[in-house]
DNA sequence: TTAAACTTTCAATAATTACTGAAAGTTTAA
DNA sequence: TTAAACTTTCAGTAATTATTGAAAGTTTAA
């Protein structure tokens, strides 16, 4: 395989697999051409080599800007903007982890909180349905203080956190 | 917040995560009402409680069922079929995270490493290619590794490896 | 200033994904 | 058998989500 359809290769299934990490195929992909990138990029360079628009890229730029994981450069002697991504992958996936807490996972703990804590009217149903949402809670819960502590630890959190479970 | 009230609240809310854990809204739905519900419950009933059609429910009954989740059960005395859902949360997290293993994180794995052993023809960018493909490959597969065999300890294999974490 | 170089916004449109409902298929009881 | 009771399939349609491109907005160099 030669360097153009690696290339390629590499960003169509990092875009499609945006779905995984919770991002759109765009940001992903454009993420993702950063990420193998040797030096800042502009707009213009993003919007070529990716063929998408001048405002699709802006707007998934600052998407991507907001979620912490791309930042904007300047370019000594140039005008426009250039941006580049987080290039270790272990900081990479802190951020993405905390994000995913932050806006998916701390809002359903939220509901599943309140859920679980209607009245007790005594009927099956509702006994059911406080039960469950407790254990679903309860696990939520659970998980997400997992990740914002093994994520806080920095520094080669992942193969630390290996060694601890398996040894 | 009554019964009903509570039981909307987490229908929906559990629907609309469906994108967190891989499924669709009807998918994650039907798993919702089942997984509080306290008896099988047949598709008349779930094309009832969730005001969806016929066709609808069968094809994403059978997505949960392919996924193991959902299990078709028979009631003494009925011709129609009725579902249930697994109950036990740890035991639906262990499918779930099996089940994306397997779709999803594998396939990468294998993208990553063709894309990570392109020939190194000694250009700058053919080096980052390699060395930043190389990096996730690593990373995703070390994830990969852990959540398999944090899932296959079974029994309450979460609260084992929160403790044996932060101990 | 101002006008060129650049970025952002957003209404219109395209692409994708989900859903419906009726016809075709299957199973079971008589 | 057969016909009633049920499930599946799938072409058509609806809903959602992503993308475009041009106009409006901003910044900077002269």
């Amino acid at each position: 395989m030669e360097y153009q359809e690696a290339k390629d290769k590499f960003i169509s299934t990092w875009g499609s697999l945006g779905s995984l990490w919770g991002i759109n195929k765009a940001m992903a992909q454009i993420q993702a051409l950063l990420f193998i990138s040797t030096k800042p990029l502009s707009m213009e360079d993003i919007m070529e080599e990716l063929k998408i628009s001048r405002g699709n890229t802006s707007m998934n730029l600052r998407q991507l800007m907001d979620w912490g994981i791309v930042t904007k450069t300047l370019v000594a002697g140039e005008r426009k903007e250039f941006f580049t991504t987080e290039k270790d992958v272990q900081e990479l996936a802190r951020i993405v982890a905390k994000e995913r807490s932050r806006r998916e996972i701390k809002p359903v703990i939220k509901v599943l909180e309140e859920v679980s804590s209607i009245k007790n009217d005594g009927t099956e149903k509702s006994k059911e349905l406080i039960k469950q949402t407790k254990a679903l809670h309860e696990l939520t819960e659970t998980m997400d203080v997992m990740i914002n502590k093994l994520v806080d630890q920095k520094q080669n959190w992942i193969t630390k956190s290996v060694l601890k479970l398996f040894k």
